[in-house]
DNA sequence: CTGTTAGCGCTTTCAT
DNA sequence: ATGAAAGCGCTAACAG
């Protein structure tokens, strides 16, 4: 038998002895109802006996915003650290009554219309741009939030971009201080991977002119970028990510080269296999736990129709030095 | 303006000149309706033009199940690998009408029934074993499938299971043709992969007798284990993954031997360092789309109550055979 | 302070 | 072959 009829918040009035408004009243600590503190306790004490879950359907329906929030993931890799985020935003996100929801995949498979159109979600979440009829569409619907995490500045939502630009100029300081004159930018093989790449470059653009060349995740042909970058007399590299770096890393020691003597190389991320490299690799890291907190509450304070707080991008970004560079 | 009244079906009905129940109907392409072709397409046009979706909420209620699958992420690291089987598995299901949505975070943060009672997906996936309690709740609750991607053999479910004993078996089998007698296995420090690892080591135990020893992902403990394994006249080692196999050539390195000479390394998931460490790591790897592409199938089966299809694990697994070992 | 009531948008018998 | 109507479980006016 699939179906012992769900517990749905009759049963629970029934239970207390009250109407079912009353249920809801108190379940929702609807704001200007006064229950008296026995009947609430009634109340709770029955949902809680009776295993009762609000059905989330019916009272989307009824709302018309649901107590979800959506995260659209893109297709490309996006790293362990950035899961690691999400884990983070999903837990914070919960102790507020907020449901965090990722949807992966390409908006190619599914129309994201489609998917937000269903979901009405509170609030909703992407790493890449809306347009601005998309965008639009979805505050007109009702949700409270549409977001990108990166994506270009000066738009609407743009407290919560992550300040990729940080990493790079951090990167371009470092090597500037240790004394790299001319430096290199490592771009990513990955054309996925230019909505990241691009604000980073810019990143190390503003305080560097580095040489900038494209690097696979392959020694051999890394080398060959690497042979290029010592023609050009560049002796620092700012590679896109750790990846990237280990790419480089690769590349200089097939041509017999010493790091960080004749290259320097720093690397964004610190993933695991960075402290394991030959030699360690150094690396900018952003602090996920901090991150995460300061997205939840921009979260929040949006659903509920309060302004964003703010955050300084500055603790959020930091040196990892190792013997890289 | 916040809301400017969602398109119903009802709208659609208005538009097209027919009754709400006929453009049900076509919509949902309800068996055993025989509706004209004319009305059918006027239906169609009316529903594309006015950019019509259907509210997953009032579906859900009125049906009692909704046509998410919903997928519980642990709060441990899940790699980068099983990362890109999920956006496989979301578009996959997208194809059959399923929407695919992950909840990250651990079951403490908030207790899963929550999430379950108030989504009432179609299926629910987890990496971990579900209590009886709690399976036999969902499925009276109307989920069609429950399922764990690990979790001991013989339970229900277990078609999904990824294959990990076969991934240490694999990799016991690779070193010993190639002539390794005595074999050592590279642990995770992480208690959380537990889950994980204990299968693997439990496939490479029914070919060999590896030594057993945990290796933190840094140069000089990783050292440590490396020496005791020479100790005990061990010549290759079965790492948990990558990134302890890197721990494991990193600790080889720093004690000044040589790999594959000294000591055989094998890894598992090929993340992109490993073809960049010094030397490139032999490993092992998933087919993920094919992995997707079966739990694809598996999912639309149950919830259309046909039975599993079978997938022949041989193919999934293959090692990747490069310098380590 | 608590109960009555009217839908939210959809599916699905049962009539026509 | 199509339409009318009854709710799914919940919330929010409005009564009492």
């Amino acid at each position: 038998m699939p179906d012992p009829r769900r517990i749905t918040s009759a049963d629970v009035a029934r239970r207390a002895g009250v109407s079912r408004a009353t249920v809801s009243y108190v379940l929702n600590a609807t704001p200007g109802q006064s229950i008296s503190p026995a009947t609430r306790d009634r109340v709770l004490q029955a949902a809680a006996g009776l295993g009762y879950a609000p059905s989330a359907a019916a009272r989307t329906l009824r709302t018309g915003r649901s107590d979800v929030v959506l995260c659209l993931i893109p297709d490309w890799p996006i790293g362990n650290e950035m899961g690691n985020t999400l884990g983070n935003l999903s837990t914070a996100l919960a102790r507020e009554g907020l449901t965090f929801l990722a949807h992966p995949g390409s908006r190619d498979d599914r129309p994201i219309a489609e998917v937000w159109k269903a979901i009405t979600p509170a609030a909703v979440l992407s790493f890449t741009d809306f347009s601005d009829d998309e965008t639009e569409a979805m505050r007109a619907a009702g949700v409270a939030l549409v977001v990108a995490l990166l994506g270009r500045a000066g738009r609407h939502g743009r407290e919560l971009e992550v300040p990729q630009t940080l990493i790079g100029r951090r990167q371009a300081d470092h090597l500037s201080r240790t004394g790299h004159q001319r430096l290199g930018y490592a771009y990513p093989d990955d054309p996925r991977l230019q909505i990241f790449a691009e604000p980073r470059l810019a990143g190390a653009r503003a305080l560097a002119e580095p040489v900038v060349r494209t690097v696979p995740l392959d020694a051999a042909r890394a080398a060959e970028a690497v042979a290029g970058w010592r023609a050009d007399g560049v002796t620092g590299i700012c590679a896109y990510n750790d990846e990237v770096a280990l790419a480089v890393l690769a590349g200089a020691r097939t041509l017999g080269l010493t790091t960080p003597a004749d290259l320097a190389v720093i690397g964004v991320d610190d993933i695991p296999a960075a402290r394991l490299a030959v030699p360690p690799l150094t690396t900018v890291t952003t602090d996920q736990g901090l991150l995460a907190a300061h997205l939840a509450t921009t979260i929040v304070a949006a659903v509920g129709g309060r302004p964003a707080p703010s955050l300084s991008a500055d603790e959020l970004i930091r040196v990892v030095v190792r013997e890289s560079g």
